[in-house]
This record gives C-alpha cells, structure tokens and sequence, in this order.
RNA sequence: GGAGGCUUAGCUCAGUUGGGAGAGCAUCUGCCUUACAAGCAGAGGGUCACAGGUUCGAGUCCUGUAGCCUCCACCA
C-alpha cells in the first residue's frame, strides 16, 4: 500500500542503480530502429549547474519517450576536456599550493589535469545519477580519448592537406591571464565606463600642432603612423609629412587611408598595427613595420621604455601623466564603449600580433549554407528562429584561430625540422622524430567537439556505430552555444561525413533566477540542482524544467512552480492509491470491457490526451504535453472519473466494482506510462505498484487507444452539466454540500448508474414530477427542475434569471449575425456553420425555458 | 549599424495550419465528502502594448509606432 504522501526521496532512492544494473539504457536491439543522442558533453571543470539539468532533462524526455514508442536508443554520454577552462582551474589549484606550472613542466602538469579530470568526472556521474539520465555508459567518450584525438588529428591533417588549415601571424585576441589565443567568439563584449585621451601631436619642423584621440595611450609605443582620410580637406595637408609621437618622442609619418572616417573624431588616429586589428590592415596595405609593445602576460616591454615591464593599465596612467606634463594633454571625455573580455578568465582582451594556426572558414561555411537549403540535407531547428541566427554566422563568418598556448588539450599535429624548418603533418609522428621538434600548442578545446557527433561513433573508423546511429537524431542545445558549437558541428560533418551531424536541432533558452535575471557567481544568484532534488524530488524539477516554458525561451526559476509540480505528482501519487486501496482479495485485472457510459467517456478524454501527448512531443512541444497532461490527470481522470466510480467502488456489486478497477486501473497504467517521459522515478514506483515489483517502466510500451463510443461519451459531459449546475444552486442558495437536492430532468434520458453519480458527487436525487417551489436551470438538449423546500428568495432568482437571460440573447444575435452573413455561411468551412447553428438552437432552448420560469414570478 | 525576441488576468507565463481568451500562483465564498486540506466545490478578474491593413472572421497573418530584452558587428 502506498504511504499518504509523494516522498520524493524513498521513492527516487536505489532506483537509478538498479537501472543501470539491468541495463535498461544500454542500446544495440538490431530489431528495432535506431534512435540517437549525444549529450552535449560538460566540461570537467566544475559541479553541473541548474542549465545542464534542463538540457540533460529535456534530453531523457526525448529518450524514454523514443524507447516507449520502440526504438533502439542510443543515448551517448561524454565530456569535453575544456581546455582553457580547465587549465584555469588546475592552474588556480596549483596556486593555492604554491606553484606554478611552470614549476611542473608540460607532463607533470598533465599529471595534474588528469587528476582534477578524473575528480571531476565522477563528480558528474554522480549527478548524472541523481538525475536518472538514462545513457549508455558502455559508449562513454571524454575528448581527449585515444579514438577521438585520432579523429582530431585526421581532421588537422585533411585540412592542413586540403589548404584548409594554414599558419599566420595576425592580429587575434589574447587572453594576458592565460596567455593564450583566442577565438572571435571566445571574446565577450561588454559596455564599459572608459575615458577617451585627446592628445596634441607636433609636426615635425613646424609648429603646427593637431589632436589625436585614444582609448588606449598605453599602445602609444607600438604606433608606427598616424593616419588622416586622403580626402579630408582640413588634415590631408599633412600627409607624407612627419609628426612627433608624444609618448616617446618617435618620428611618425603621417599617410593617407581610406579607413577613416572624415568628421570622427579628431580625423586623426593613431596606428598600432600589432595591437588592434584595423591598424594592422592598414599597416598590410602601407607595408609598415608592426612592432608588438607587450609581453605575454599584458605587461609592457622594452619597447615602452622607462615603462618596460608595468601593468598595461598602469603603463596607461603613467604615459597619460608623461604627456600631460609635456603640455600636450588636450582633455579626458568619459566615454562608454565595447571592451571584449575573455569568456574563461574574464580578463581584459588585448589585441595582439602573433603566429597561430587557422582555419579557412568561407569554403566550408558555403557547403553548409548550400546543404541548408535543401529540405533533404539540412539541419531541422526547435524553434524554427533559430536556422537565421546559425546561417547568418555561417554567411559573415571569419576565420577560427584554432591554436591555444596551453597545455592541456589536443597538440597540434605539426613538426618542425630542426634544420630546415620544414613543416611535417601527418597521422603519424615522422619517423626521424630527433630531427624534428613538434608544436608546442594545442587546439581550440572546440576543435574536437566540433567532431562530436561522429568522433564519438568511432568516425574515422567505419564503426558498426557509425553506420547505424549517425547521424544523429537530434541535438539538444542552448542557443547561447550556436556559434561556438552547432555551428561547427554541422561545418565538420558536412566537410568529413557528407552529412549532417543531427536531423534536428532543439535549442532552449537559460534558466534565469527568479526575477528574470540571469544566474551568475558574482550575483550568487545561481540554484543548485541539488539543493532542489534534496527538498523536493528530482521528478518536481524535472517537470518544472520540461514544461515550465515554450522551446528557445528562458525560463526563469520558481519555487513556486517545483511546488506546483510537486503537488500535481502528489495528486498522482494519490490517486494511484485510491485506485489501488480498492482492490480486493478475488480481484485480478482484465481488459476492460468498457460498457458504462461513464467508461466511454475516460476512454475517449485517454485516446485524445494520448493523441496530443504524442503530436507535442515528436515537435518537442513538451511544455505543452506536460500542461495538457496534467490537466487531464487533474480534472478528466481525478475529479470526475475517480469521483464517477465511487458509486460503485462504495457499492456491493463486486462483479460491477471489479469491472470498475479494471478500467481505473487501465487508465491509470496509460497515464503512469504517458508521464514517464517526465517524471521517470514517481512514474516507475506507480507502475510497480500497478503492475508488481518484478515489472519496470523502462520496458513498458507507448500507450495506444481503444475503441470507445463517443456518443455515450456526450452523455456524461451533459452529466457533468447536471453536476456543476447543482453545485452552482447549493452555494447560489446557502445550501449545506451536504444537503440532498430533488431534481426533474427534461430532455434527459437518466439511468441508474447516472442518478447514483449524481447522488454521490452532489448529493442529488432524481424524482419524477416536483410541485412546489422551484428553480429551473438549462442544460444542452433540456432542463432541470429543481425542489427547494426552503422558500426561494425571488428577487435574487429573478435577478439572476435576468442577467442569464441578457447573456443569451446576445449570443443568440452573435449566432444569428454570423448566420446571416452570406460571406461567412459560404466561405466558412462546413463545420464551423453547423456549430454555430447548434449553438444557436442551444441558446434558443435555454432561452425559452428561463422565459417561462420567468413568468412565474411575474 | 545588422538580426531576433517580448508586450495577454494582481504576479509568472502558455496559447503552431486564423474560427468564441487559458494554466499555475494570488484573491473571495463554502466544505474534513471512504485517495489527496500541499486537498475538494464554486466565484471574481483581460478593449490579448498602440494604430492601420488583409479576411466572412485576427491574440494568431502583413505594415507602421512605442517601450523593454537578447545576440552579432563596431570608429580611433
């Protein structure tokens, strides 16, 4: 017998082991179709937050749903190595001991991120438990794999080959913490409070002076020019003529440069082509020199002078004072503008010249913007919205800085000749290896998750895998990752598979606090997914995160809700048990018969809510099958059904009770078994309950409908009219719940089943002819006399008879006016006519019997 | 500068081929009724941001306006 409570914890408790041991999610059936996931692999930097909850959860839905309906599911469980992320922490830890890593040497701090990855990693799978993700861990890849970097290394190589992967010494942004390189998209842009220095520029053998402006005095020592519009009628004088750099007393040339922008400024800017990338276009087309004034590590170098080896901020207060003393500090204006920081260590991004490898973009991007637009290749987006977000990235896209200056990660598959510096990129190491030495950088950690789909299948092998599951089914992802991921995923699938890396693409939006805001460490505003599964059950949050919102939409965090959820799976809970506590000794289940109208009537609400729970989530519309869902539990299955079979449940007819449990019991499997999808724990205690210990949700099937007669179903719905119209006089008249009501039913047909609901659910007779006072209300097709033997207040009747009367005959002339529009009894589809001439007659009934009632009290 | 989104009940939000506005929470009234008081039975509450248009019919499609939000790109 089950407790009076929902306990979350008894109930989630071993569950999840015992899974795992039976091998419920384990794939390979051949006999059925092939379904496949990858998850989109955490790094193993840290706890899993309340966003890999959402996308792990809206992931299993997706599963177990695929497994019910009778597919072999492959669901891929994996990590992503993380590299700069992980670097970081391993670095930070160090600290916290005293070292550096440099103390260490390459391998010995490998040793130490083997260390934190292996800490970490059980540390998710241990979440991973908690949250019941149904993965086949016999598949479980990490990124750094032998198999995987074998992928990453045939990738480099193929590109490198094709012309696709080339070396070169650019502009890109530089992480001064990590000391690395980054990507385009690895740069977050934020507006900040910033000053804008006007500075006063002399001309060399002339006492002509003009302004220059900068954000960034400190780069004042990589400058090699300053640039004027060639057509700018008040500065173009000046070029080919020399100025004097007031930060060190360089002599600038003055040159002329379509880049800018007449009227901007002080129409004089300042080139540095090593530390901003526009300068370093213009220095390209003039050929200028491109002198880097920063080490590594953001500090300044010989270049700055006196200043060689200070903070660059400091460097920047400092060399603003210099020039100010010299006279030629024109003013400082507040300004805000866009700085890019660092997405890992959120340091400042400093524009910086150095040699890294890329990756040509444009080619590959076109094959998938090609592949894109034909319904047979392309990758299907949840919400539809977010195919522009990917394709127009993918059409302005530029080259990836794959390159990293860490250790931890892929090495990159070059060597160097030590004598002829000739470059060397194969599969394999060259053979002569004392002759060579190999790249000291690794790759961009999304380098390799960009072959995830199919690396993780065993791709570049021709793998039993691969042939079977890829490619994948779906990819579930938050749009935040588009660019940094999705977007590569489906450039390297296309390039190396031919293929698209996932038919379809479900992108959810963030989980924000509770006001909207977004969840961050500095605001201490994040949720533990834990901390919610302790209070509440891992089932109340998961129902909360698959139908709380609409796909691609944030959604922010309520308690409020998760108590919702949780009280809804308490509803579940409990009406199990009432169905359950029925049973006697003699009972065994059968297939129902479904004979009772009232039979027909579940039956029909099941088929329909089976139908839409199905529609909604093959378009992942959970939100909508998870509301719909609960409604019909709610209000079809617990507040009429249930409360419909206590007639006979309470009754002695043990033949009639045992044939009312079947159907109870039928349809409570079918919704057990509908909501698995979403509440997996609760759902497998229930249907252990139902069907015995032995059994397991994880094997169980889809629900299917049966045959039901709707006729008879209408029946009950004009029951359901009896019943709430009844409710409505008892509270109308101050009439104790408990008082029994004698009706007169008109238009009707009532048998004796229906009068003992009606007994039971309202306390209400049915008797054949009432003489004294009266109410009278309509229902659909007739009416209701109802005996009151307390004197009916007849003010308020007729008051109320009024006001219902006025109600009417606007909706009759709403009715009449669409009939008689030509337009509309023409064009409207058939259907819709004929309801509304239903309504009509409907209307009409309930009018002239509230008339006549009427004249009674006149 | 480019793109996308939002504006619906007091609050948080659903509303998918256009066919009479929904949920949860909150509020009010009445209930211990053989599961559930974290419950049950009722009730109130919305010119669906604004203005046009298409249509027999618009929360839903189109155009414009306003406010808010997000992403991308950015000028020294």
């Amino acid at each position: 017998m089950l407790e009076s409570k929902y306990d979350a914890k008894k109930v989630e408790e071993g569950k999840y082991q015992k899974w795992i041991e039976k091998g419920y999610f384990e794939s390979g059936d051949l006999s059925k179709k092939p379904y496949c996931l990858v998850i989109p692999p955490p790094n193993v930097t840290g706890k899993l937050h309340i966003g890999h909850a959402l996308d792990n959860a809206l992931q299993d839905s997706i599963i177990l749903y695929k497994r019910m309906k009778g597919y072999d599911c492959l669901w891929l469980p994996g990590m992503d190595h993380a590299g700069i992320a992980t670097q970081a922490k391993v670095d930070a830890r160090l600290k916290e001991q005293g070292i550096s890593r440099y103390d260490l040497g390459r391998e010995g701090f490998l040793k130490k991120a083997w260390e934190w990855k292996n800490e970490y990693a059980d540390f998710i799978h241990k979440q991973w438990a908690k949250t019941g993700l149904s993965v086949d861990y016999r598949k479980e890849r990490f990124t750094l794999d032998e198999g995987l970097s074998k992928a990453v290394t045939k990738v480099f190589v193929d590109y490198y080959k094709e012309g696709l992967i080339y070396q070169g010494k650019r502009v890109i942004n530089w992480d001064p913490q990590a000391k690395t390189a980054l990507s385009n998209v690895e740069v977050i842009h934020k507006d900040v409070k910033g000053k804008m220095y006007y500075f006063k520029y002399h001309l060399l053998d002339s006492d002509e002076t003009f302004d220059v402006a900068t954000t960034r005095p400190e780069t004042m020592y990589g400058d090699v020019c300053v640039v004027v519009h060639p057509k700018d009628e008040k500065l173009n004088h000046l070029i080919g003529k020399k100025c004097i750099n007031p930060a060190n007393g360089d002599i600038l040339p003055i040159i002329g440069d379509e880049y800018i922008e007449i009227g901007f400024g002080t129409g004089a800017m300042k080139c540095t082509p090593a530390h901003d990338p526009n300068d370093y276009q213009i220095a390209l087309r003039h050929n200028l020199e491109m002198p880097i004034c920063m080490n590594e590590d953001g500090t300044m170098n010989e270049l700055a002078g006196e200043l060689n080896g200070l903070d660059r901020y400091e460097a920047r207060e400092r060399t603003v004072e210099k020039i100010k003393n010299l006279g030629q500090l024109v003013k400082i204006e507040d300004i805000g503008h866009s700085v890019g920081f660092s997405e890992r260590t959120d340091v400042m991004v400093e524009p910086y010249l150095s040699k890294q490898w890329f990756v040509k973009m444009k080619p590959l991007a076109d094959d998938v913007l090609n592949a894109q637009k034909d319904e047979k290749t392309k990758i299907n987006f949840y919400p539809q919205r977010f195919e522009k977000t990917f394709t127009q990235w993918l059409e302005n896209i530029e080259d990836w800085c794959i390159s990293r200056q860490l250790w931890w990660g892929h090495r990159i598959p070059v060597w160097y000749h030590k004598v002829t510096g000739e470059i060397y990129c194969e599969y394999e190491p060259p053979k002569d290896s004392e002759n060579y030495i190999q790249d000291e950088d690794v790759l961009d950690t999304w380098f390799s998750s960009a072959l995830w789909p199919f690396s993780t299948l065993g791709w570049p092998e021709a793998t039993e895998d691969l042939n079977r599951y890829y490619p994948t089914d779906c990819l579930v992802t938050g749009y935040d990752i588009i660019f940094f991921w999705v977007a590569r995923m489906a450039v390297s699938a296309r390039h190396f598979t031919k293929n698209v890396p996932f038919k379809d693409c479900l992108i959810h939006g963030l989980v924000r606090d509770e006001q909207g805001r977004k969840m961050s460490k500095t605001l201490g505003n994040g949720i533990d997914p834990i901390d919610i599964i302790d209070k509440y059950g891992y089932d109340s949050l998961r129902f909360f995160l698959t139908t709380g919102t609409a796909p691609g939409y944030d959604l922010n965090f309520s308690i409020e809700k998760i108590e919702a959820a949780w009280n809804f799976i308490n509803k579940l809970w409990n009406a199990t048990r009432f169905v359950l506590m029925n049973k006697d000794e003699e009972y065994k289940y059968e297939q129902p018969k479904i004979e009772k109208e009232t039979d027909h009537w579940i039956i029909e609400k099941l088929n329909h809510i089976i139908d839409q729970t199905t529609i909604n989530l093959d378009r992942y519309e959970m939100g909508m099958a998870g509301n719909e869902l609960m409604n019909f539990v709610w209000n079809d299955f617990c507040s009429n059904y249930i409360e419909f079979t206590k007639a006979t449940l309470t009754g002695d007819n043990k033949k009639e009770k045992h044939e009312t449990l079947n159907t109870l019991i039928y349809v409570l499997d079918a919704i057990v078994r509908l909501l698995h999808p979403f509440i997996p724990f609760v759902t497998e205690e229930l249907y252990q309950a139902i069907h015995g210990e032995e059994e397991t949700i994880c094997l169980a099937s889809w629900p299917t409908k049966i045959l039901c007669d709707e006729n008879k179903a209408k029946q009950v719905d004009i029951l359901l009219e009896i019943i709430k119209t009844t409710r409505e006089i008892k509270i109308e008249n101050n009439l104790k719940p408990s008082k029994e009501l004698l009706i007169v039913i008109e238009g009707f047909k009532i048998n004796d089943d229906e009068i003992s609901i009606l007994n039971k659910m309202c306390k209400l007779n049915v008797i054949d002819k009432i003489d004294d006072e009266t109410i009278v209300r309509p229902i659909t097709n007739g009416k209701i006399y109802f005996k009151m033997n307390e004197i009916v207040n007849k003010e308020e009747e007729l008051k109320k008879i009024n006001s219902e009367l006025e109600r009417l005959q606007s909706e009759i002339n709403r009715c009449n006016n669409i009939l008689n529009n030509k337009s509309f009894v023409e064009k409207a589809p058939a259907s819709k006519v004929e309801e509304e001439k239903q309504k009509l007659i409907n209307y009409q009934n309930s009018f002239n019997t509230l008339t006549e009632k009427k004249k009674e009290f006149m």
